[in-house]
DNA sequence: ACACAAGTAGACCAATCTGTCTATTCTAAA
DNA sequence: TTTAGAATAGACAGATTGGTCTACTTGTGT
């Protein structure tokens, strides 16, 4: 792996468990085995490289997301993949994703303020909201705005109350939305 | 304003727009105008007055949001008069709630791993479902995880992708979830 | 064989972090 | 009026922060 790419992962494992301000460069150094200067060689900043792995965390879970509800279908049974999904993410099936910790965008989100990473977060939760309205009837926005609701309050309500099964009453409920 | 309460109530005002990481001790104190040994002669450390916030947080926002739910009644009318609150709160309409800028408890639980904090937070979330529980029909738990999972999501979708009207999406789906 | 980019270790910098401490003043109750 | 607790300003300590820099060693393509 590339050193880029090996202090994004790092970073981004780090940044998932402890959060972004409390995770130090030196700390992503010293994991890694990186120099320093090679950090700075690759990324102007801290702030650059938490971008960078925002941008890859982005591209990691919409790839997976995405290809499993195209992998069932298109249209209902797409979204109800979805839930499917998330509900391996939710209980540790997907290795990719890594050990489940909630929403990485969401807990980035709420660690800045008027901030780059905003943006970023933003958009990622639009992109998805963007291919889900895709697959709802009558390509309506107002449903589509629905089902992101349900994701993210069972990413919500697994992480922090933990209740793993949220994704299984999320389903239930898109599907009487669906019907 | 006591000085004890004065801190708790800027750290909250800060911490909420910032993030806890990212606001140091001595930005409240200046903040405030109070002296480093008054902080420390009430609080033992920041970690202590980081639990003393959101000690103070749940209060205003349990009392606030569980009084909106009884002044409409009980069952199905408390249950729907939740998310006509949240469309409030969404909107900026409850001073004392401060401007939104999304969960606190999501956020700060999202800041830390093994710690008190991610303790007072699920039980902040636990003792919001139960009240739920109590006003939904049969009392059923599985019923009141359904309306959590619709408040979080609602919280979360307004917030981070900007959708205020969230609150009113979540509100028709409790609804038809309580028929 | 040569050149150039990518890598190394780690000293160093200024700023900031949490937390301690001294020395002094204010305030309210006994 | 005395006295104790709560407050003040701010110097200080030690660790850590993000970031720069020098001097040196790799590895690769021409």
């Amino acid at each position: 792996m590339s050193k880029p790419d090996l202090l994004i992962h790092t970073a981004f494992e780090l940044f998932y468990k402890h959060g972004i301000h409390a995770v130090g460069i030196n700390r992503i150094l010293s994991e890694t085995g990186v120099a320093k200067k090679t950090l700075y060689h690759h990324f102007s900043s801290k702030d650059a490289l938490v971008e960078a792995v925002l941008v890859y965390r982005d591209q990691i879970f919409t790839d997976w997301l995405t290809s499993r509800m195209m992998q069932a279908g298109e249209g209902n049974a797409a979204i109800l993949a979805l839930f499917d999904a998330l509900d391996d993410w939710f209980h540790d099936k997907v290795a990719e994703l890594l050990p489940f910790k909630g929403c990485f965008f969401v807990k980035a989100n709420g660690e800045f303020s008027d901030h780059a990473v905003n943006t970023i977060c933003q958009k990622h939760k639009q992109n998805l909201t963007t291919f889900i309205q895709a697959n709802v009837p009558r390509r309506s926005a107002e449903l589509a705005q629905s089902i992101s609701l349900l994701k993210e309050g069972a990413i919500a309500q697994a992480y922090v109350a933990g209740d793993l099964e949220a994704a299984k009453r999320a389903k239930l409920m898109a599907a009487s939305l669906l019907a």
